[in-house]
DNA sequence: ATATATGGCCCC
DNA sequence: GGGCCATATATC
């Protein structure tokens, strides 16, 4: 008897458990853990994961699975294990984190069909509906306004049954490959054979005497200038055959790629890399912090440690920043290993992510780029882990499953035996603490592979701008420098937070700000639209002509952070050619390789945009790079502030003078005492984190504790408060003497879609028990909470705290 | 998540 | 008791 456990496609903890399903005999010698199927559950069909194979069940009358959907397994047997850990550290479900390892078009969908079973009549509702045809979708019958009453009497009754179908998104690309079908010597016959008038069929035989191997139609047809009725004739009489050949889409295929060789490491590098390789060949299992100021080479040790690995047969994970894998980063990758290289981030197409997944499954590569959750390639002989950019809290997932790649990354080295490399020219303090204490082993690139100096800093104090009557958005330095630059041809870089501008609705009579009525929030401006919008709910209205409190109609409305300075740039500037990078300018795909290639080709003369520009991009021109508002997010509720501006800062300095030119950085702040902003502009970062860890102690925060953020959420606002005192009262009482229980307080934004938000935090140092503790609570709620009433968000090490 | 069982209410 | 709805419950 062989009986699969299986993990089924119904994301509730309820059914967050393997259920025993006999295998039929038919699949017995195919299945293999880490396959889908399609099982009975209840009278519905649906999709699982079959995690076990066994000999027996605790059960005694089981079900058999319906079908076996893989051929190979798509989760090899670490990533099945990975999962259920996973799972467990971050209080998810097992099929959300199996379903994240996968590629979208894994991912199933349900149809239902309601067949007629008899001829005898139904009713007369029915019999509308199906109007003589003998089966009907479910939709059909939703759409009606028949009871469903009505319809489970004739499924009792035997006259109509639901069959449940459960479908693939799968597509894989078909090309129609053309081949001769005879020998040469019987197509040089058939040649022959032809009229005089037959001249493009002449020519297409000859071309398959000359080039015997098959070729793509379309190529063919083009290549030949002939049709494609040519080639069905000659099918027709047999001479020719064609086939549909499966393609791998590959989304860089336009674009000629240079080789590229290994540069000479210089001694700061070779030295850097030296214990990485070291630990390669010792399969030893290592995390290293590479701290490596912008410009470093960095990349560089990287690729050769990468080399290393593919020369001893063994793959290599890479994770970049969404937001800096562009097609610069990409080129260095696939220009020094060719078609060795999948690609995986959110640009690309399902369809594109799914064939570059299979390139990894099946080996065709050895060498994974990615962003986030291309830590779960299905790779089963890692060598390394590389983590670029290693800061970065994008690494962090903010929805369900709620994991950081960085501690993936450690996990799978684990079973991988192999090292992780940790990179960053700003290491997070957890990181660097860690470094410190000899957890991971910190590696140090101090000085810039061109020896070029770091540009320097000039930090501009806009209060006394404002007092000097400069009430622009430009400081007069930043000004002069941006003509003077663009006098010399010489390119700027301007990077604003978009944060920290104002794009809501104000009257400037009463103060009135236009707020959402679902959430407690002021509503967006949108330009395009001349409309006010919500970012949290879908909520939508036009911008009042009067305000709705005084009737005043003098109503003040800004452009998004972008926009407006913008505008006031052309005012200013007026031959000034600027391309503005935002969301609003990159929302359709390649629209960001775009606006970056035309700044590359000096198309324009300031790149303005938001954080998106700040990372990875090397332009040989820009030589100045100026931060509009320093400070805008060292005021948010948010215990990183300090170190998130630091980061920006360093990094957006890193981008003026890369290459022959040297650069300036002119940096606009309200606060220009404040530590964040001045370590920055002296590119000094161990001074920054010794001052931040002592802030950090001072108010208990990581990396001196860990967290965990809990919010609740209910329509009813009493039952909200109630629910989070409960929670803290509970949790007080499991907790040791050394962990704190923060809140109840209303969250940041205290209500969404008209549901109100209260949170509670906990730090601890050591609780070992802590994830028991959390799923206790969970089950205290289970009913509220899968009758939709409550929900709760459990966020282990949470990077955002609103 | 969702099909089905269960319980209650109304009406004849 | 049957029709009809809302709510509870199990799903190998």
């Amino acid at each position: 008897m062989k009986i699969a456990s299986v993990i089924v496609d119904v994301p509730t903890s309820a059914t967050n458990q393997t259920y025993d399903y006999l295998v039929p005999e038919k699949y017995h010698e195919i299945i293999a853990p880490g396959m889908r199927v399609t099982v009975p559950f209840g009278p519905r069909k649906i999709m699982g994961f079959v995690v076990e194979l066994k000999g027996e069940s605790h059960l005694t009358k089981l079900k058999e699975l319906h079908e076996v959907l893989d051929i190979t397994p798509v989760l090899t047997e670490e990533l099945l294990h990975l999962g259920k850990s996973v799972a467990n550290k971050t209080l998810s479900l097992y099929i959300t984190v199996f379903q994240t390892m996968l590629p979208q078009v894994l991912k199933s969908h349900y149809t239902k069909d309601l067949v007629r079973e008899t001829d005898e009549f139904l009713t007369p509702e029915l019999e509308d509906l199906f109007a003589g045809r003998e089966s009907i979708s479910f939709e059909a019958f939703t759409a009606s306004s028949i009871s469903y009453y009505q319809l489970q009497k004739q499924i009792e009754a035997g006259n109509i049954t639901v069959y449940y179908h459960v479908k693939s998104r799968i597509t894989k690309k078909q090309l129609t490959m053309v081949q001769l079908d005879v020998s040469e010597m019987r197509a040089m016959e058939a040649q022959e054979d032809l009229t005089k008038q037959a001249k493009k069929q002449k020519e297409l035989i000859q071309y398959f005497i000359d080039h015997p191997e098959p070729i793509e139609q379309a190529k063919l047809i083009k290549q030949l200038h002939t049709s494609a009725q040519t080639v069905k004739t000659l099918e027709s009489k047999g001479i020719i055959k064609t086939f549909q050949q499966e393609v791998f889409r590959d989304p860089y295929k336009n674009q000629p790629i240079e080789r590229t060789e290994a540069f000479e490491l210089t001694d700061e590098q070779t030295q850097a890399m030296a214990p990485i390789v070291d630990a390669i060949n010792e399969n030893e299992n290592n995390v290293f912090l590479l701290h490596g100021v912008t410009g470093s080479g960095k990349t560089e040790v990287y690729l050769q440690s990468i080399q290393h690995v593919i020369s001893k047969g063994q793959e290599a994970i890479v994770l970049v920043p969404e937001i800096s894998l562009t097609p610069q980063m990409v080129r260095r990758f696939k220009g020094r290993f060719g078609s060795n290289v999948a690609v995986m981030h959110s640009g690309l197409s399902a369809g594109e992510k799914y064939d570059e997944w299979r390139k990894i499954q099946q080996k065709q590569v050895q060498v994974v780029v990615g962003a986030r959750s291309a830590i779960f390639a299905p790779f089963t002989n890692i060598g390394i882990f590389i983590i670029d950019e290693e800061h970065e809290t994008t690494y962090k997932q903010e929805d369900q499953p709620r994991y950081h790649a960085r501690d993936v990354a450690i996990e799978r080295a684990g079973n991988h035996r192999c090292p992780v490399v940790l990179g960053s020219a700003t290491p997070s303090l957890e990181s660097y603490a860690r470094a410190k204490k000899g957890v991971y082993k910190l590696l140090t690139l101090a000085s810039r592979t061109n020896h070029q100096k770091m540009p320097s800093v000039e930090i501009v104090d806009m209060r006394e701008e404002l007092h000097a009557g400069n009430r622009t958005m430009f400081s007069t330095s930043l000004m002069e420098n941006m003509k003077a630059c663009m006098e010399r041809g010489e390119q700027i870089v301007l990077l604003l937070n978009r944060r920290g501008y104002s794009t809501f609705v104000m009257c400037r009579d009463c103060g009135h700000v236009a707020e959402c009525p679902h959430c407690d929030i002021a509503l967006t401006y949108h330009k395009k639209t001349h409309r006010l919008k919500c970012h949290y709910c879908s909520y939508e209205q036009a911008v009042p002509e009067h305000c709705p409190s005084c009737d005043s109609d003098l109503i003040r409305y800004f452009g998004t952070g972008t926009q407006r300075v913008e505008e006031s740039l052309t005012k200013l500037l007026p031959e000034a050619r600027v391309i503005r990078m935002d969301v609003d300018t990159t929302r359709k795909k390649g629209s960001h390789e775009k606006l970056l290639k035309q700044f590359s080709e000096k198309k324009a003369d300031i790149l303005l945009g938001t954080q998106m520009i700040a990372k990875g991009l090397d332009f040989k021109d820009v030589t100045l790079v100026g931060v509009l508002s320093a400070d805008a997010m060292l005021h948010l509720p948010d215990f990183r502030a300090s170190e998130r501006t630091f980061q920006l800062l360093t990094q957006v300095s890193g981008r003026a003078g890369r290459h022959e030119l040297t650069g300036k950085v002119i940096v606009q702040t309200y606060t220009p005492e404040h530590y964040s902003v001045t370590y920055a502009a002296d590119h000094n970062f161990l001074d920054f984190y010794q001052h931040e860890m002592a802030v950090r102690k001072a108010f208990q925060y990581p990396p001196f504790v860990f967290l965990v953020l809990i919010t609740v959420s209910h329509e009813n606002h009493v039952r909200a408060v109630q629910v989070s005192g409960e929670i803290v009262k509970q949790l007080s009482g499991f907790v040791s003497q050394g962990t704190t229980i923060l809140g109840p307080t209303p969250s940041t934004i205290a209500r969404i879609k008209d549901r109100y938000r209260y949170q509670c935090m906990i730090k601890y140092k050591h609780e070992p028990e802590l994830i028991r503790y959390l799923e206790h609570i969970q089950s205290t709620y289970a009913e509220e909470i899968r009758k939709q009433e409550l929900q709760l968000f459990i966020d282990m090490q949470p990077y955002y705290m609103m």
